[in-house]
RNA sequence: GGAGAGGUGUCUGAGUGGUCGAAAGAGCAAGCCUGGAAAGUUUGUAUACGCGCAAGUGUAUCGAGGGUUCGAAUCCCUCCCUCUCCGCCA
């Protein structure tokens, strides 16, 4: 959610970098400001209804002290008035304030300038890329074949048990899975993250905060009897560790990681090029979460992509870095890189981690601040970016690393799954 | 799940209808004191929003929401959380 004094101090920043995204909300940004004005107005008129009817009760409560009681009660009757006139306003200024918030939670974030325009995946901008697609052998098969054939993961357990999109790992398929989220945890550990382990069901107010709610509401399960949804992100828990909380300047950066399963209705998004591992209702993954200065955010981010490279390049896989399109950008990110690996069956880029700089869009929502120099309470910078997600990490390597000899294990994951090859 | 107790500012803790944003102490910050520090002493010490160039001022907030009342931290209702005992249990 953006800042209402940022839109009132900044309206033609806001309203340029917004741009980027889509022009129409140029209208929803007039749309906020013309509402909080009318909101601030009905308020006003509010308050100085209700320190008129505070300044009468100290008056009557003078006099009832005094004991003049005759000369209290006729002030008694005079609040009346006071008292229907203010609910009155007090109902007014509910509905402008709703209103206001209504229309505030459908503005996106206000893309950083070096965003590149654009509208469709088409236009998102390729800003580096490291390793050699390879040449596989004849006969080469995708993923879903290869799992079969190595009996790494059961699809049709799954959908018994489950359903559609919740795989069954099993033997060398999910030992393989606990070594990649060790490796990852470790990696990130050394990077100095702290680990957390959090929940994985959230109540709304999490929701609210990092920006699930209410825009993304049919994406996530939800329990409906305790009202508490499935995590789609360990972001989600994470950063919401940092709700409603008042920081000191000196702890920042506040860097966590953590590895949670991750659940994901993908109500819609079945069809082409989900099948196997692209696409998912559950998955693993490893999230990294900063809370920081926003001076420093960037600079954040930037070390953050680093980590990501270096994790794709220890496991030996192809990968490029996209610089998302303002069209292609999540709803609450200021910024995004995507890093997507080649996986060589399926001839496509994967996406297998999004790193982000939500900027104050999350803290505002999140009420995470920190005390700054002058003493006065600041929002915080958010970011996280996915330190990564297994599964299309586990198709890409898979795919690129068979041989006729069976499928071989990256250098860096062989201590921690203990076996070379799968075959 | 049952029974009971409780949730007050950074912390401890007082406050059972009126001038209470809230006693007192601790902590923290600044001044005095000191060669410097400790001790002592004085002062200050919440957040959000509105109005104002500013000094300042208005409103709200004592777990959350609602109600009673001219007036609520204090009374009533609902919910959440914590603790103790019992039950159940990985």
């Amino acid at each position: 959610m953006l800042a209402l004094q940022y839109l009132r101090e900044n309206t033609e920043e806001a309203k340029l970098r917004i741009s980027k995204r889509n022009p129409k909300y140029v209208e929803t940004i007039d749309q906020v400001l013309a509402l909080d004005e009318e909101n601030r107005k009905a308020k006003s008129e509010m308050e100085k209804n209700q320190s008129e009817a505070n300044a009468m009760a100290k008056k009557i409560g003078e006099l009832m002290k005094a004991g003049n009681r005759a000369e209290a009660d006729v002030l008694k009757a005079e609040t009346a008035a006071l008292k229907e006139s203010g609910k009155a306003l007090e109902e007014r200024s509910k509905q402008f304030e709703q209103e206001l918030f209504d229309v505030l939670v459908t503005l996106p974030n206000t893309p950083h300038e070096s965003v590149p325009v654009g509208q469709t995946a088409e236009d998102n901008y390729t800003v580096f890329q490291h390793g050699e697609i390879p040449a596989l052998q004849e006969g080469a098969v995708p993923h879903w074949d290869l799992i079969k054939q190595y009996d790494l993961i059961d699809f049709e357990l799954g959908s018994k048990i489950s359903g559609a999109g919740f795989p069954v790992y099993k033997g060398k398929g999910a030992r393989l899975q606990r070594a990649m989220i060790n490796f990852f945890l470790d990696e990130a550990v050394a990077a100095g993250f702290i680990e957390i382990q959090p929940p994985l069901l959230v109540n709304a107010d999490s929701g609210f905060g990092t920006g699930q709610l209410p825009d993304k509401e049919g994406q996530m399960y939800h329990a409906t009897v305790d009202d508490l949804y499935l995590i789609p992100t360990a972001e989600v828990p994470i950063t919401n560790i940092y709700r409603d909380v008042i920081l000191k300047e000196e702890d920042l950066p506040i860097k966590n990681v953590g590895y949670t399963p991750c659940f994901r209705r993908e109500a819609g998004a079945w069809g082409a090029h989900v099948r196997g591992l692209n696409r998912l209702h559950q998955f693993d993954k490893v999230e990294i979460v900063q809370i920081a200065h926003p001076n420093q955010s960037y600079a954040l981010l930037d070390e953050m992509v680093i980590h990501v490279k270096g994790l794709l390049e220890k496991l030996e896989l192809p990968y490029r870095i996209l610089h998302l399109c303002g069209g292609d950008m999540g709803f609450t990110s200021a910024l995004t890189y995507d890093f997507e690996t080649y996986s060589a069956a399926q001839g496509r880029w994967l996406e297998v981690s999004s790193t982000s700089n939500f900027e104050s869009f999350q803290a505002n929502r999140l009420k995470c601040r920190f005390k700054n120099k002058e003493g006065k309470n600041q929002l915080v910078h958010t970011l996280n970016g996915s330190a990564l997600a297994l599964p299309r990490i586990l198709a890409t390597l898979l795919e690129n690393n068979q041989t006729p000899e069976g499928i071989r294990i990256p250098k860096a994951l062989v201590p921690y799954c203990g076996f070379e090859m799968i075959d």
